[in-house]
DNA sequence: TTCTTTCTGGAGTGTCAACTCCAAAAGTCA
DNA sequence: TGACTTTTGGAGTTGACACTCCAGAAAGAA
């Protein structure tokens, strides 16, 4: 993957399509068994020992799985690498679901605050954001990965916006609030809090991290 | 350097001695002059590709020196790697002084707030923090690293710690503020507004997240 | 100068990792 | 059943990379 290259192609619509990508393909019931075992595989070993150091074969024998599978249902290990941070954000945003579409109450902050830092405690700091150390890994050295993760941020982003734009509609923030410099505040304090959390392994950056930035935003509270 | 293997005695007196480190070796002028220039050519690579997709080999061209200079400078790539941990937190700090240190006004913080965001508009976004990044890589595949990494981040929050300080003993700040709380979400406001500044390729996360922080900071403005 | 230590050149080594290839097993569908 | 496509096994290839080794040049100490 050193030097990655990446081919793509402006379709006559003039929308691009991803040659090499492998998720239009079609497989049968069994071969997308075998295929998510293999994204579950490299997405636990991404997230332990990161993109570089996480080998094929490594992720061969986790999935129970032979070389040729793996480049049948991947072009690549970049084609793998955009699927692990699919997946990755897939199963980031299921973890803090319901709560995280609901963030739109002091009540609801303040239990999505207690949600992260107790993921982060259950696994003694161990292991920062998944998507986040990826970004730090890929962002400079593969533009499609990059592009990626901003979608993945901005996934995450979106339903605290959201949240907090409810807030404001419905009176709890003042009207002038700029609910969306505060939910990427938010965003920001989170990402810098895990690093720094698991740097320090200790969740205090992130506690208070995200308690200064919503110490701030009680400061919009309307009445 | 996978499986990093890092020896490390306990000696008569129950200090730590660092088996394999080369910082205490006695060199010439000559053979100083060498050994930095290998670690400033590795700060480069490092901070363009990442720890693990730096070879060794390719230091040696940037830095224009044999394989065998290499290893007479540094036991093996984790200790090179030490040393470029050690040589980018002086370059990081030098290049926010004398800002850094005097940390100790609002005009001040300011100050230090558009410093940072302009070395990221300098190049482009491209580039996060040239610790934060290897933290993100190695803590937890390198205690070593890690306890290194932590230490950078400490010298990095303690003149901020200060500034805040002198501003609650002057009584520019309320007299019960946490001025540690502040500086330490100063410090993770940055990080995670560089990673995304980094990925999104557009300041807005860095300085949203800091001016978020110092708002707040400016809420505990006495009088 | 002579002796010793440091510094440097460069070829070599063993290992590992990404990727390829051919052919066979298993499933799909007429 | 028979033609097809998909799925799988596993050996092989190619290159990169961390690290070693030996010997000679340069520098320092006496």
């Amino acid at each position: 993957m050193p030097h990655t290259t990446v081919k793509s192609v402006t379709s006559a619509k003039g929308a691009v399509a991803q040659v090499g990508s492998s998720s239009d393909r079609k497989f049968t019931a069994k071969g997308l068994l075998a295929r998510s075992r293999i994204i579950e595989a490299a997405s636990e070993l991404v997230f332990a020992n990161g993109v570089a150091r996480t080998g094929i074969e490594d992720v061969q024998k986790q999935a129970g799985v032979s070389a040729s599978q793996m480049y049948h249902y991947f072009t690549d290990k970049d084609d793998l690498i955009r699927a692990v941070i699919a997946h990755q954000t897939d199963d980031l945003l299921a973890a803090q679901r319901p709560v995280l579409d609901e963030l739109d109450s002091f009540a609801a902050l303040e239990r999505w605050r207690d949600l992260v830092i107790d993921l982060q405690e259950q696994r003694n700091c161990v292991g920062g954001c998944p998507i986040g150390s990826i970004a730090a890994e890929l962002a400079d050295l593969n533009p499609r990965a990059r592009a990626d993760l901003a979608d993945s941020f901005d996934r995450w982003e979106a339903p605290i916006r959201a949240g907090l734009a409810r807030m404001r509609a419905r009176g709890d923030l003042l009207p002038d609030t700029d609910t969306d410099a505060l939910a990427l505040a938010l965003l920001v304090v989170l990402q810098g809090g895990l690093l720094l959390t698991q740097t320090r392994r200790n969740t205090a950056p992130l506690r208070v991290g995200l308690d200064t930035v919503l110490a701030h935003i009680r400061t919009y509270a309307a009445e």
